[in-house]
RNA sequence: GGCUGGGUAGCUCAGCUGGUUAGAGCGCACGACUCAUAAUCGUGAGGUCGGGAGUUCAAGUCUCCCCCCAGCUACCA
């Protein structure tokens, strides 16, 4: 048994996500972690809302709320959508939380100890109507290159080019449209990662679970150099700045920058769940107190490899503590929307919430899985949703539950049946099952989900074609036993099928294992041989049948909800 | 501009270190079956693998140039 520490991104506070944060990071987790815990390994899932940053202080002051309790409400309402999708975490923190500003302060007082913190100063846009300090993207204006109106003063959206806020015409405030702006010092903290850089792609040299795309954006970052980065931030919301434990003096109205805090929130939202059950939180975290032996995975959006492959790790390795860092990270490209991105802020796309009103979390779980934005960007469409939830679910998997399980209803009284002998059919089928159980173990241990997926799928599929093969329904008018081992076979593959669709759609899997009376302890994942799998089920066993298990997205649903939601416009 | 990823059948994608007639699912056509949610099973038609040049006995797979899409480019997260 091993032990498996597995951490999503964490979702940011401001406001209910959409499908895209929701397949980029915290789907594939949570299916992760199920299969390896069916697995029988010890794993630990970790999340919680990013609450930290300029957007979280704006989105507050939209809603007319302070911010602590903006974070309060939205964080339950974070929290309570993630378990309606039925996302297993073992705890799901906050970044605000105490203890991840006791953490959040130590790392800075390590690295500082470490000589690894200077203090500099910045000129940087002041808003004196917001009366507040801008961020670069925050503040607007016409682009010096090419004349765009609504230049950011990061990169201007038209012509792509890089800016300095400076640069820009006639600047105003992104907050308020306020031009009453100026530049002023200020003081802050950086981190000096041209430190550790050595150190940095040493252990990036050594990272051996992570896909190519994480580690060549890692070098990409190496190989240009990296810069020292400015920690803190002039804000009011955030982890205090400190210095031997307390204020640090020059620093009362700033706090540490949100990427500083928020992956540090990983350790924290541990350390809140072992204070909450009675664990111990270091046992995972710390190599010299029992995580030598942890396998840490991280999944994440693509945006967020840079931060995980470099940032991150040099806050830890810079404290020179034994903390654990990552061993296998996956990360996810885009879903997007009809062609275009998902947008928190302009309302593209389809959210949690509206999601689960819609249909039921495991129609999404399987589409947002089985189709995950793996190799490239992915483009939800309704068509597409449609076809694959019809096909897969309602046709594949619900009716061939559906189709065995009555005709032994009502062929054999309810019950699993005695009688016949395993022939070729039967052989045929164990074959199969034992090649696509190897083969669905095999990608989720490599985390490749679209594989895991189709293989997934393909043992649903195996059980009609099977039923084709041994017609059980031929043989029950001339031979009552060679109808037996077609039914009571077919079940078993029933189950199977559902033990096996746990991860990915727990609800469902739940139905059939409790209408067929599969016992909690025996839905772990399995290991004896296809032909043993395919007689588990005692004989004479009863069990209902359930209701209909997915129902088909008919073309008027689709039809309302492209129009609700935009869609093909 | 730089870097990274992607551009393979109508659609969504797989193709590891180059090697027989380029694969899967969906969709489509035809056939079979009737236990089942008009579900299922089988067969078949579809591709000059973004464009061009090169290396090689042999390239979707390697090299170079170009085009298109996406992301990142360190003060949005």
């Amino acid at each position: 048994m091993a032990r498996i520490l597995v951490t999503s991104a964490l979702p940011y506070i401001n406001g209910i996500k959409h499908l895209g944060n929701l397949a980029g990071s915290m789907l594939p987790a949570d299916v992760y972690v199920r299969f390896q815990r069916l697995r029988g390994h010890e794993v630990l899932a970790i999340c919680a809302t990013d609450e930290h940053g300029t957007p979280a202080e704006l989105a507050a002051a939209a809603a007319g709320q302070d911010v602590a309790q903006y974070c309060n409400e939205q964080h339950e309402v974070q929290k309570a959508l993630g378990e309606r999708f039925n996302l297993a975490w073992d705890h799901f923190g906050r970044t605000s939380s105490d203890w991840n500003k006791r953490l959040t302060q130590h790392f800075a007082e390590m690295l500082e100890a470490n000589g690894l913190i200077a203090e500099v100063v910045e000129k940087q846009v002041y808003s004196i109507d917001d009366a507040r300090f801008l961020p670069d993207r925050y503040v607007e204006g016409t682009c010096p290159n090419c004349g765009f109106e609504k230049a950011r003063g990061d990169q201007c959206d038209n012509c792509g080019k890089l800016l300095d806020p400076i640069d820009l015409i006639e600047p105003y405030s992104a907050v308020s449209g306020s031009k009453n702006l100026e530049v002023r010092d200020t003081r802050h903290l950086q981190l000096r990662q041209t430190e550790m850089e050595g150190r940095i792609r040493a252990w990036v040299d050594a990272a051996e679970g992570w896909p190519p795309l994480a580690k060549s954006i890692a070098y990409k970052w190496l190989d240009e150099g990296l810069r020292d980065r400015t920690i803190t931030r002039d804000l009011k919301w955030g982890v205090p700045v400190t210095k031997d434990g307390a204020p640090r003096e020059g620093f009362e109205d700033k706090v540490f920058y949100v990427w500083f805090d928020a992956p540090i929130g990983y350790i924290s939202a541990t350390a809140e769940w072992a204070e909450a059950t009675g664990n111990d939180w270091e046992s995972w975290w710390r190599t010299d107190k029992g995580a030598d032996d942890v396998s840490y995975v991280q999944f994440m959006g693509k945006d967020n490899v840079a931060f995980h492959t470099v940032s991150f790790p040099a806050t830890i390795l810079g404290s020179q503590e034994p903390w654990k860092t990552v061993d296998k990270l996956k990360a996810f490209n885009w879903l997007n929307w009809y062609g275009g991105k998902f947008s928190t802020s302009s309302k593209r796309g389809v959210f949690m919430d509206q999601a689960l009103e819609l249909l039921p979390a495991d129609y999404w779980r399987w589409y947002l899985t089985a189709y995950a934005p793996e190799g490239g960007d992915a483009q939800f469409t309704w068509e597409h949703f449609q076809g694959v939830i019809n096909t897969d679910l309602a046709n594949v998997l619900g009716n061939f539950v559906n189709r065995i399980l009555k005709f032994a209803a009502s062929r054999f009284d309810g019950v699993i049946p005695e009688g016949g002998e395993p022939g070729e059919h039967e052989a045929w089928l164990a074959a199969e099952v034992d090649q696509r159980l190897k083969a669905i173990a095999a990608h989720y241990d490599a985390m490749e989900f679209r594989k895991a997926g189709a293989e997934t799928r393909a043992l649903w599929a195996a059980g009609n074609e099977y039923l084709t093969r041994a017609e059980p329904w031929s043989h029950f008018k001339t031979d009552r036993d060679k109808a037996a081992i077609g039914v009571r076979t077919g079940i078993n593959l029933a189950v199977l099928s559902a033990i096996v669709a746990q991860p990915v759609i727990p609800e469902t899997a739940a139905k059939i294992l409790h209408a067929v009376g599969v016992p909690e302890g025996k839905r772990t994942w399995p290991a004896d041989a296809g032909a043993v799998l395919l007689d588990a089920l005692p004989r004479g066993l009863e069990f209902t049948v359930p209701d209909v298990l997915f129902a088909k997205v008919e073309d008027e649903q689709i039809a309302e909800w492209s129009e609700r939601f935009g869609g093909a416009v």
